[in-house]
DNA sequence: TACCTTGTTCGATGTTTTACGAACAGCGAA
DNA sequence: TTCGCTGTTCGTAAAACATCGAACAAGGTA
C-alpha cells in the first residue's frame, strides 16, 4: 500500500555531519556520489554496482537519508541526482573535499552507469 | 608483553577516504578531534568523554588507524595530536570543512579536556 | 620489592550495517 | 484484465561496531 512512501527527504537543517560521514564512509556510495557528480539526474537502471538491486537500494537510501541525494518518481522509474547546492550550502567544501580526494583515489572505481546514453 | 604495540601509524599513502569518513561518522570521535584542532597535543588523561576508559581507548585508535591523530608514549603516559599538516596533504580542505561544520553544529559537545591546564 | 598509575587488550553483549533472494506494489503495455 | 518491468520491503544471515568491566603490562613510586 505505502510501499514507495514518497522518499522523504531532510530539510537542510536535519542533515547532520555524522550522518553524512557515514553515508560517505562506504566505497559504492562513494562511487555512486562521483556518478552523480557531473550534476546530471541518473535513471535507476542507469546506475551500475556490484551488487544485487536490494542492495542498491539500500545504499541509495542511506544516501538519500543523509541528505546527499534527492530521489524522484517518475511512473515506474526513479531518477536520482546529487543535491550539491544544499550539501554546499549545509556543509561548505565538504562534498568538493570529499570528490577530489575520491577522483584521485578512483574510490568506488566499480560504480558507473550504462553507456545507454538515452536522456539529456 | 607486546601490550603497546608502539602504534603503528599510517603514512600518507596508506590513509583512505572511506577509513577517514568512517572515522569521523561518530560524534565522540568528531568530538575529539574537534578537542584537538587547536594544534596542542594533549594528554591521554587530558581528554574527557562520557564513555568507559576502554571505549575512549578503542576511539583513539580508530582515529590512530584511520591517520587523523599521532600517539606518543612518554613513560607511562600518551599524548595524542591531530596530524594537521597530514591530512591537508592527503585530503586538502577535508579536515578544514568538517571542522567548520561539527564548530558550527557543536558535534562531539560532550567530549572536552580538564580544565586541569598543566601543559603548554 | 611491593604497590600504584596508566592505558591497552580481552572477552562478552547488544546494536547497526551490509548483503542476498524472495515477495510485493505500482505503473504501463498487450 | 493479465503480463511484464521497476524498485522497495521483508526475512535472514554474516560481519562490523560501540560499549562495558575485568585482566593485564609497563613504568614510576614508596
Amino acid at each position: 500500500m505505502v510501499t514507495v512512501k514518497q522518499a522523504r527527504h531532510p530539510g537542510l537543517e536535519e542533515m547532520t555531519l555524522v550522518a553524512v560521514m557515514g553515508a560517505l564512509s562506504d566505497p559504492i556510495r562513494v562511487g555512486l556520489v562521483r556518478v552523480l557528480a557531473d550534476g546530471r539526474e541518473r535513471g535507476w537502471g542507469e546506475l551500475r554496482a556490484p551488487v544485487a538491486k536490494s542492495t542498491l537500494s539500500h545504499h541509495l537510501r542511506v544516501l538519500r537519508d543523509a541528505g546527499l541525494t534527492r530521489t524522484r518518481q517518475e511512473g515506474t522509474r526513479c531518477f536520482v541526482e546529487l543535491r550539491r547546492e544544499d550539501l554546499n550550502a549545509r556543509f561548505p567544501g565538504l562534498l568538493e573535499a570529499v570528490l577530489e580526494v575520491a577522483r584521485g583515489d578512483d574510490v568506488g572505481a566499480h560504480v558507473g552507469v550504462t553507456d545507454d546514453s538515452n536522456r539529456t
